[in-house]
DNA sequence: TGGTTAACGTGAAAATATTCACAAAACCAT
DNA sequence: ATGGTTTTGTGAATATTTTCACGTTAACCA
């Protein structure tokens, strides 16, 4: 087993990949501004955690820097870029071109990581536009088009009572992963990946959140 | 200390917390399609985990159904209203006009769950519209408007360099919680929650977890 | 009406994630 | 060179989350 192939960890360390990226992010904007080195406490500092958890996640999958001078910052993106797949370009399709779907659409970053949205997909005969780029397509040639493309990565922004036959169409036509905007538990096979976003639970959290930080503070009151 | 505020737990079980909000949607559903009853077994199907996981997280908020016909879809509902908050109205600014910010504005499942996003705040005077509803505000409207409505949340959908800033104004005037679209870790006070949604990151994964699962065919097929 | 059993509720155990604590390496000053 | 200092890298310890295992109880049935 190769090194690089180990390094694939997937039934561990999700948080850690998850952190690595962010990481990554905050190094290109470090990079820009022509900072050359920085030290595990400079990246903790900046991503909000400690400086024992970026070692951590860097020691997991064999990222390292130099013991007394940090971390060298084109080093470290060299090892992160190979480690994240910025490298290979992945095409990626969106379903439902509502208010998500068109959001993440005109969203301009995800190219310069290696990721190209070729399309988008809708039910709705008002929404076409072939010609727009990315072109806006009708759904019935989902199918088709990602097989014609190779497409391996999907989104899914489609109202909930949609999302699973427009799953099950990506999974027979190659796709492999996809993000779910879709409030909705999907089913797929075991080697499919799914990381599902809920912006409604998200922000709903946040007031149960305020609410109990409140609940807290007067319970402290009140015990003095 | 009374049972409801004991209820509130905040340190542990952010988690469950989160599923409460997932099942209480689903429970909604089930319900507008005339089911009475479920479960624990039914309710983990839906959402995609375990029947004791289902049980752990209602055992951990004191949420109980009934030992030989499982939950009562009314009483299970009322229970996680009270708990979660559904009850007390809870308005919500938004900073920034782009397409996320107007995305969630434009969503219409916030207010049946107790959230109302009252206004927009943008810093470009081409996305002024004060008699929209919600209006689009200048920036510089903010801060005496969250204090005037006293609003305790906030989203933050402003490019990463003024995120910061933003934040920094909006816990002035009483803030309490954001969820924050920005690609920065924000600093606040401790007893202020944010709520970070990365969608690049989020995606980007998608495709790691991609590659990785391809890595672990790979090798099985290898080690047959 | 009393036995059976399906489902709940929950401590204990296992799995996963984070933090601690310290050895090893690298640099610096002398 | 040598001793002191700073920072990495990582096992061990701790914390948190999930899963297991099983006692309990309410509904059903004979």
């Amino acid at each position: 087993m190769g090194i690089v192939k180990e390094r694939y960890k997937m039934k561990f360390a999700k948080l850690s990949v998850m952190r690595l990226f962010q990481y990554k992010d905050f190094l290109i904007r470090a990079k820009s501004i022509g900072i050359k080195n920085l030290f595990s406490d400079d990246l903790a500092e900046a991503m909000g955690t400690t400086s024992t958890q970026v070692r951590k996640d860097f020691s997991l999958f064999g990222l390292s820097g130099n013991k007394r001078a940090g971390y060298n910052i084109d080093d470290l993106l060299e090892q992160l870029n190979e480690l994240l797949g910025k490298n290979e370009k992945q095409r990626v399709v969106i379903v439902g071109a509502g208010n998500i779907g068109r959001a993440l659409m005109k969203y301009s970053g995800f190219y310069k990581e290696g990721l190209e949205i070729v399309a988008l997909f809708d039910s709705d005969i008002n929404n076409y536009n072939a010609s727009a780029n990315p072109p806006v397509l009708p759904l019935e040639s989902l199918y088709e088009f990602i097989c014609k493309y190779k497409i391996e990565i999907g989104v899914i922004a489609v109202p909930y009572h949609a999302a699973q036959q427009v799953l099950d169409i990506m999974i027979l036509a190659g796709i492999k992963g996809v993000m779910n905007f879709a409030p909705i538990a999907l089913k797929s096979p075991k080697d499919f990946y799914i990381n599902d976003v809920n912006l409604k639970l998200e922000l709903e959290s946040v007031a149960y959140f305020v609410k109990a930080l409140k609940m807290e503070q007067e319970e402290q009151t009140n015990d003095v």
